[in-house]
DNA sequence: TGTACATCAGTGAACGCGCGTTCACTGATGTAC
DNA sequence: TGTACATCAGTGAACGCGCGTTCACTGATGTAC
């Protein structure tokens, strides 16, 4: 024997083909509840002949159908919250100084740049995974609560790293962590809306991403004049558009 | 003969059982909309069962399923905006006006009341129709191309009244129609999560109304001191919280 | 007014079909010794 | 090293069941004349 024996059944097993039957079911109901219904009312036999297995190696994957769509929002999860955090990683931006007297109108407008790409980003993000996103905001409003909780929670997550995002690109004195994170979550679900047009009107994609950018850099106007209106207003800064 | 023949044919016919097995059969595709699985989901026999008739009366009311679920949704759609435009009738206030120099404060704080009383009505009004509100809100994500836009409409339309509503109520010279409705529709926007998490969390209802209201507020403020910060700032108004 | 007819909501039986699930089997691959 | 065995993904046939849909029928009610 090559280890002690007794601890626990071997279970290590080469992955072999990548593109594995259980990938291919995964696929197979990514799929088909981007294009048909909700994952809850996909077909077992339906998934299979998408997939282009037998109806029965279904179960050599999975106990039931509930355990393939929990298997898929993992997955999905995990694809929606890293692709974004790996789209993120990129110097970070040099700080938005409001209290200093320096060149306010400069910080300021280097903050409409932060705010642009992230929009961008975003958009950019929801285009190349669409399937993915639609089937997550799906399911976020469906009928399961496990599966809706659990996308709740990426897009909670999700908020959280923007949160830290923005904590570490802008310096804004005048907003607290919490401030920040409130504003994060906002805007991470209005986002859901104006990822959802971006995607459905091709051709307004423009008209969109400006209204995306116009609604972020609101909320963080009225959050800093709610804060300190003065100051604002002393600083001279104007407001885009 | 009692009118002029060859016109048209007599359709006048007595509503006779107000609960009629059209309206039974609605009732129940909604319900079961609400506790189980997408409208474009479920089985016709289900739905009869339900409603406690015969499989083929369904028949007799509509020629697919895809006429029951458009029904559903228009009548739903129907019951959410009249719903709300029933609760809002009430004297109109007495105008916010930021300029008057006689009393901004004061002003301010009844734009307070309003915003209050509004986010109250949307959230009671939800809790009271939640069956329909929770199918209206998963079928504008769900697969339908149909549903999906016809509930988006009913939420601009939504969205629209409340601009009318703000208009009414609060005088707020510095921002102009456009403005107003640009907040509704992110509000009626961001309401669909603040009231989901209502229904969903009833042990922090508190906490979501007064996130609500905040939200609200931040959002006009946001659009008032973005149009004229020294304004606001020379007016010795303080945000709220 | 009566009478014959059309309309319509609802019923019950029957159909063919696709579904989820079970069973017995195959063939490849990793593991024990 | 060879050999026997266990594991595992995948197959094909078969099952009983609920589904959508069709058909022929009933009984109530409104309309024509």
């Amino acid at each position: 024997m090559k280890k002690d024996s007794g601890e626990e059944k071997p279970r290590a097993r080469a992955p072999s083909p990548l593109a594995s039957g259980r990938q291919r079911l995964m696929e197979a109901a990514l799929q088909l509840a981007a294009t048909t219904r909700s994952l809850a009312s996909l077909g077992l036999r339906e998934v299979a002949r998408q997939a282009g297995l037998n109806p029965n190696t279904f179960y050599r994957h999975f106990a039931d159908f509930d355990e393939l769509g929990l298997a898929v929002i993992d997955q999905l999860s995990g694809q929606l919250r890293e692709g974004l955090r790996e789209r993120r990683r990129r110097p970070a931006e040099a700080g938005l100084k409001l209290d200093d007297p320096a060149d306010p109108v400069e910080a300021w407008r280097k903050a409409q740049d932060v705010v642009r790409e992230s929009v961008a980003l975003v958009l950019d993000f929801v285009t190349e995974h669409r399937t993915a996103y639609v089937v997550g905001i799906r399911e976020m409003h469906g009928s399961s609560p496990v599966l809706r909780k659990a996308l709740r929670q990426v897009l909670d997550d999700i908020g959280q790293d923007m949160t830290e995002d923005v904590l570490g690109a802008l310096q804004l004195p005048l907003l607290q962590r919490e401030d920040v994170a409130e504003i994060s979550q906002l805007v991470i679900r209005q986002m859901t809306f104006f990822s959802l047009d971006y995607l459905e009107h091709p051709e307004q994609r423009e008209q969109i991403r400006r209204q995306a950018e116009r609604f972020v850099l609101l909320l963080f106007w009225g959050a800093i004049a709610a804060k300190a209106p003065q100051e604002l207003a002393a600083s001279g800064l104007r407001f885009p558009g």
